[in-house]
DNA sequence: CCCTGAATGTCGCAG
DNA sequence: CTGCGACGTTCAGGG
C-alpha cells in the first residue's frame, strides 16, 4: 500500500502487479489526479481531474468520479494491462481483445496506490425476482384469474419465449407478460408481439394479458387498442424472505400483496 | 486513512466523517470482510465476503466483489447514512427515501479506510452516441437513400419520438429508426410501433427503415412480416474524433465506415 | 414528479 | 460464439 505515493514510486508497485498484461492478483485501488482516453464502441475524452480506479483480478475496470454509481470510464472481465512512465506522469492502459477497446489513464498525481485480497465470498441470494414470480403464478393461477390453466412457463416460440401460457375457462388461448416493476410501453409491445404471432397461428381468439403491479398510461392505452388486457397485481417480496430462511435459497417464492 | 484498523478505530473514524446521516465531503473507500443486506426494490442478502465499498459525496454507495463491473449491491445518489458498532463489529447503513430501500454492511474486519478529496474534474466528451448518427443522416440524408428528403429530427407523435421522418423520392412517408449497435428484436417493434401508428393516421403508404450496422436474424424476418426495410450502415468514428479535435466538444459528428 | 428511450449498458442463460 | 431478455438496471431529457 502507498500512500500520497510520487509516480515513479507507483510505477513500480503497478509493474510489479501487472507483470506481463496480466490482471492483479487481489483487487487494486488507485485515487489520483489523471486525464482518461477510451476507444472503443465509443469514444471519450477527459481533462484531467480526481478519479478513483478499481482494477479486478477478473480483468475489470472501473474508473469512477465523485458522482453517480455508474463509472465514467470502464471495462469489462478479461482486460489486459500495460504500465508505463512518461513525461512524469504514469501511464495505465487495459485493452480489450473483443470488441477491441482500450482505457489510457495518465496520472499527474497520485494519493493512494493499495491492493488487497478477496475472496469470492458467498454467493447472492437474491428474492423478487421475475423467475419468482413466475413460479408463484403458474403453481396458483387462481390468483390471476379463476379458471386459468397454465401449459408452459417460458413457452419458446419463433416470435421469443412467453412468460406464461395456457388456456382460460372458456378454453381459449391465454399468453401471459409477467412484470416485476411497473410496466411501459417495451413491455405492452412485447405482448403484442407474441399474441400477435399467436393469433396468426391460431386465429383471433387468444387473449394477451399483462400482469404488473402498475402500468404507464401510454402502455395502457397501447394493450387496449390492440384488444390486450392489463391486470394489476401488487407483489409482497416479506413471504418470500421469510420462505427462504426456512428452506434454503433454491426455495424461491413470493406471495401477492395483502394476501 | 487507516490500514488495517480495528472495529474501534474505523468506527470513530466513520462516525466522525458521516455526521448526522449526511454523505461523506470526498469519496470514502472501505475495504473489508462483511455480510451485507438489501431490502428495497429487490432484495438481497449474503454471507461474509470481502469487499470494496465506496461512499461518495453525492451519497451514492457501491459495494464491489472481486470480480465484474457491475456492485454487487449499490445504492443510488441520495443515500443518508448511520454508523453503529454492535457485537463488535461495524455497521454501515445506507438509506434511500424514495423508493424505501436500504443496504445494511455488517463489518466483521477491515483492512482499509480511506477518505479522499475529489474534484468534480472536467466533463467528459463523448462521441459516437446515436445523437450524432442523427444529425449525420439529417445533414446528410443520401447517405441513407437518393432522393430521401428528412423533415424533422426526433419527431414527437403521441406513439413517442421518431428519429428521422421524411419523404422519400417517391414522395412517400418515410419513419426512420436509427441503432448505433446491432439490432434486435427490440428496435423492430419500435420501429413497428411508430410505422403502425403512422399508416392508421396517414394509410398504409408509409415505409419503415431500421438503419443499423447489422439485425439479428429473427429481427430482420420481423420487419420482414410487417412490411419494413433493414438498411445496413457501419460508422467510422475516427471522422468524428478528427472533427472534435479540431473544434471543440460541443461539434458532434461522424462519416460512414469507408467513406 | 412521471414517462420514455439510450447505453461503451452488464449479466446470465440457452441454443 | 450469438441471440435474447431481465436488471434493485442507471441516466438524461422532456412534459
Amino acid at each position: 500500500m502507498l500512500l500520497e505515493p510520487t509516480i515513479a514510486s507507483a510505477y513500480e508497485f503497478l509493474a510489479a502487479r501487472l507483470k506481463g498484461g496480466q490482471p492483479p492478483a487481489g483487487v487494486l485501488a488507485i485515487a489520483g489526479r489523471c486525464r482518461v482516453e477510451y476507444q472503443g464502441r465509443s469514444a471519450t475524452k477527459t481533462d484531467a481531474g480526481d478519479r478513483f480506479v478499481l482494477v479486478k483480478p477478473d480483468g475489470s475496470v472501473l474508473l469512477h468520479g465523485p458522482r453517480s454509481v455508474k463509472p465514467i470510464n470502464w471495462q469489462p472481465p478479461g482486460a489486459k494491462f500495460d504500465v508505463a512512465l512518461q513525461n512524469e506522469q504514469l501511464l495505465l492502459f487495459a485493452r480489450r481483445a473483443k470488441p477491441v477497446e482500450i482505457i489510457e489513464m495518465r496520472f499527474e498525481k497520485l494519493s493512494l496506490c493499495w491492493l488487497g485480497e478477496m475472496d469470492a465470498g458467498a454467493g447472492l441470494q437474491m428474492s423478487g425476482s421475475e423467475f419468482d414470480l413466475r413460479d408463484l403464478l403458474r403453481s396458483r393461477p387462481e390468483l390471476l384469474e379463476v379458471g386459468f390453466k397454465p401449459w408452459e412457463r417460458e413457452r419458446i416460440t419463433d416470435q421469443g419465449p412467453m412468460d406464461l401460457y395456457g388456456e382460460d375457462a372458456q378454453g381459449r388461448r391465454v399468453v401471459i407478460e409477467v412484470k416485476r416493476v411497473a410496466a411501459g410501453l417495451a413491455e405492452s409491445t412485447q405482448l403484442w408481439r407474441y399474441v400477435e404471432a399467436e393469433r396468426r397461428r391460431r386465429g383471433l381468439d387468444v387473449r394477451g394479458i399483462l400482469v404488473a403491479p402498475r402500468i404507464s398510461p401510454r402502455a395502457l392505452q397501447m394493450l387496449q387498442e390492440h384488444g390486450l388486457e392489463f391486470l394489476e397485481r401488487r407483489w409482497d417480496d416479506s413471504a418470500s424472505r421469510a420462505a427462504r430462511e426456512k428452506s434454503g435459497p433454491k426455495q424461491g417464492s413470493l406471495a401477492l400483496f395483502g394476501e
